[in-house]
DNA sequence: ACAGTAATAGGAATTATTACTACTTATTTT
DNA sequence: AAAATAAGTAGTAATAATTCCTATTACTGT
């Protein structure tokens, strides 16, 4: 993968922020340093960097999020608020159960948990 | 909510599988017994069901799919093939956890395993 | 400095989903 | 049972998120 200065703009906003970006978001973002980026360039690069494990892909609903937090780690989504929060949870030994019981090689697991934030109930 | 038809075969078909269907092939399935159904209909109709708790909504990435299952159990995604299959976890204590360390009321755990299954190993 | 090729801008195309509207049908009222 | 009413439908247009396409630009190894 060739250095592009778009490419490490949009990195750099991913790692700025614990938000979890949609695309959209970032293409704002970028564009205030790249006037004429286009939004193409911004998923191209999304999707690079996530292939190159750079960053991570997280779906909320039906939309794509943006994380740099490479740690496996789950994530709490605020109906009212809609925020994704990170949180860790002890590590538990789902992967040995799901082997055991299925015969599944887990590599991933990815767990949201629906609720209300503190800040909301 | 009244009686429909069209609601009733999509309702069976949804109810038929444990193939978690897209809408597009609840749409497929549901033209063969009533061809001029639209699919804005079939969506319509699905988001119906969802809302009465008849059915249940679940992401596989950014598409929905669809499943009469209400139990609360997770999703195992084999990579290879794409198939969501389903399993039932021990009930951990994810929520009091969740309670407890991050003050956040749980009304509901997504888990998407992601792996190999076994017939494709 | 230059050749080779990856990356870009800008816009068109695709996919999944929702919205709109005139017509149809299930249910309620008479 | 016929009329009234309001929810549901087909068909199509519209939207939103994302991907694809193409002529041009910009890294990088020599």
């Amino acid at each position: 993968m060739r250095y592009s200065h778009q490419r490490e703009l949009i990195k750099e906003i991913v790692y700025s922020t614990n938000s979890h970006p949609t695309a959209d978001w970032i293409y704002v973002e970028v564009k205030k340093s790249a006037p004429n980026i286009s939004l193409g360039t911004v998923y191209r690069n999304l999707k690079q960097l996530n292939d190159e494990g750079i960053i991570r892909t997280i779906y909320d609903g039906s939309i794509a999020r943006y994380d740099w937090n490479q740690d496996s780690h789950d994530h709490l989504k605020c109906k009212k608020c809609g925020n994704l929060i990170d949180l860790q949870l002890p590590e538990t030994d789902i992967k040995k159960t799901v082997k055991k019981k299925y015969n599944f090689e887990v590599d991933d697991v990815e767990m949201t948990i629906i609720g209300t934030c503190n800040e909301h109930t």
